[in-house]
DNA sequence: ACGTCGATGCTAATGTATTAGCATCATGTC
DNA sequence: GACATGATGCTAATACATTAGCATCGACGT
């Protein structure tokens, strides 16, 4: 249950970065950059890489003739860490104002199928609550 | 709009306290380093808190005999863009995919009271897109 | 073989978050 | 009134994130 993995250590830039690589699953230093606001110099992003990687939030391998960068923590173990956070922090663990939340917040707005198979999700937690 | 609210200006210690502020909704000194992991002396919570006010994230008010800090953004505001980034960062903007997670990580599985209400969410939102 | 381009490795300088210490002031109690 | 308690205001010291500069090395084209 290392805390070393956990992201709330990290500073402000070093959190952007993260959010990058996590966003995009590998990202070399260039990329990074790239997504990154009010960005600092090349050199710069390159160094704060050095030091995720140092203190174990990342590993690098190679791409051709440079480094592609990768979250050493399991993508869903982190995921999962995020989303309790956000339900703890701002909707008091409550599912159902959180995703009302989702539905007034979404870029694109969810597709009918895409409604559907929210729907069958529902339907299935609930099913597997019953049998429970 | 202002970057002035922007939660990912913060440091490390800085934003652990406003996520207690956040959470809580309304806190004062000790009663945030309670809620703090591994947490520094009163006074430096103080400090922390003068700074943030300073800094335009938090006001105070009074309780008797000391202050409440209370944040300065509109608390919907602030949860919108925190679900905004979370779906970025994690479910590429999936919200079936975070429903899905959210429905995982739940620490009290939703009731079935819960459901019904998520499955009328759902269907309302079918309905605003299918009457646009 | 030479020079350019774009990458890495390392190190130094800077800025800012973080911590803590101390003086002060109000309140209630003996 | 003197004193203990528990709060604030301010300031200084420290730690660490953040930035950048420079030397080096390999691939590639001329």
């Amino acid at each position: 249950m290392s805390k070393q993995q956990d992201l709330g250590q990290l500073g402000r830039r070093e959190r952007q970065i993260m959010d990058v690589i996590l966003r995009r699953g590998r990202a070399t230093a260039a990329e990074v950059r790239e997504d990154l606001d009010d960005p600092p110099t090349y050199s710069s992003v390159r160094g704060m890489l050095r030091l995720l990687e140092e203190k174990g939030f990342v590993r690098h391998e190679w791409d051709g003739p440079r480094y592609v960068y990768l979250p050493t923590a399991d993508p869903e173990h982190v995921r999962n860490s995020a989303v309790r956070h956000l339900l703890n922090t701002f909707f008091s663990n409550s599912i159902e104002s959180a995703v009302a939340a989702m539905l007034g917040v979404a870029e694109k707005p969810p597709s009918e199928e895409e409604l559907k198979r929210l729907g069958k999700l529902i339907e299935q937690a609930g099913r597997r609550r019953t049998r429970k």
